[in-house]
DNA sequence: GTCCTTGCAAAACTTTTGCACCAGT
DNA sequence: ACTGGTGCAAAAGTTTTGCAAGGAC
């Protein structure tokens, strides 16, 4: 399935395979890589390629059921829990976990990761539609055809 | 030069290459990727070639003059100035712009990216050293040749 | 003169796709 | 049956690297 296709679907189907990956995801304790993800998903169903671990991961995160984390590295990871959170991440090696907010309070969670890590930054980000993807539809989505810098939000080019 | 002696440079030479790339980068009111850098420096030094931007934008960002974000999509993007900031970006076409924080209030600031954005999700991230990296020098690294478990993979980004 | 840097090309990596066959509903 | 999903392999896209020559200090 081509991925453009997959943003308007008609029904999803529950292969033994994406039962696979989704569970396998599950029971991950950190957030994986689609090759990490691969790699533990092959050890149940050998046959399985990466390509089909792609498309799986690209399908759920689109329903919501996991999320896509374009927030790192070189790979991109993945998280089995859709809610919001905060993550702390490793600069050295990239590990990547929850900030522990269970039932504690914020400050205790902080105090958490602050006896663990070595905090050296830390991140925010507002992720949203810009002024020409909110409205024209399709005027961005134009842009976005790799090589016309695509952050440009007609900024002059300077 | 390898990118892992990189890490622990004699000393880091001025050459034209270098200076324009550091220049253009800066001139750019947006945050570009490195081929995005490399198109605009080519106009001023035709001979330029991609790896040398690669290599130049990683240097700068080692010495910390300018900042490498691994915090979008595809492609990383580099921004000039190496303070601590907040990012804007579009859910997609990938437009990253800085959140206005002239001299304006915090709220201020916010409420207009709010009236220009619509923010769909706002992320935090934690960033430092996890305690296996923190400590024991190399015992984190060892980690780091791909597949080794936790974060064990993805390089040291930043 | 030393050794960091460059241009070029090839390689390494990660992700996406075309295609023919398979399988969920 | 219909049509989405799969495996495989090739392609695409991004970043890194080996090497010999060039240039900053």
């Amino acid at each position: 399935m081509k991925m453009e296709n997959v943003l308007q679907p008609r029904a999803f189907r529950m292969t033994s395979q994406r039962r696979t990956i989704l569970e396998e995801l599950r029971n991950c304790r950190w957030h994986p890589t689609a090759d990490e993800v691969y790699e533990r998903v092959r050890r149940k169903l050998p046959r399985i390629s990466l390509g089909t671990v792609y498309r799986n991961l690209e399908v759920l995160a689109l329903q919501g059921t996991i999320r896509k984390l374009d927030i790192c590295g070189r790979q991109k990871r993945f998280d089995a829990d859709p809610r919001m959170h905060c993550h702390v991440r490793c600069l050295e090696c990239g590990a990547m976990d929850d900030l522990p907010l269970g039932d504690s309070t914020l400050s205790r969670a902080i105090g958490e990761i602050d006896a663990s890590y070595e905090i050296r930054e830390v991140r925010l980000e507002f992720l949203g539609l810009c002024p020409k993807c909110k409205a024209p539809e399709r005027a961005c989505r134009d842009r976005d055809t790799r090589r016309g810098h695509s952050g440009g939000v007609g900024r002059p080019d300077t």
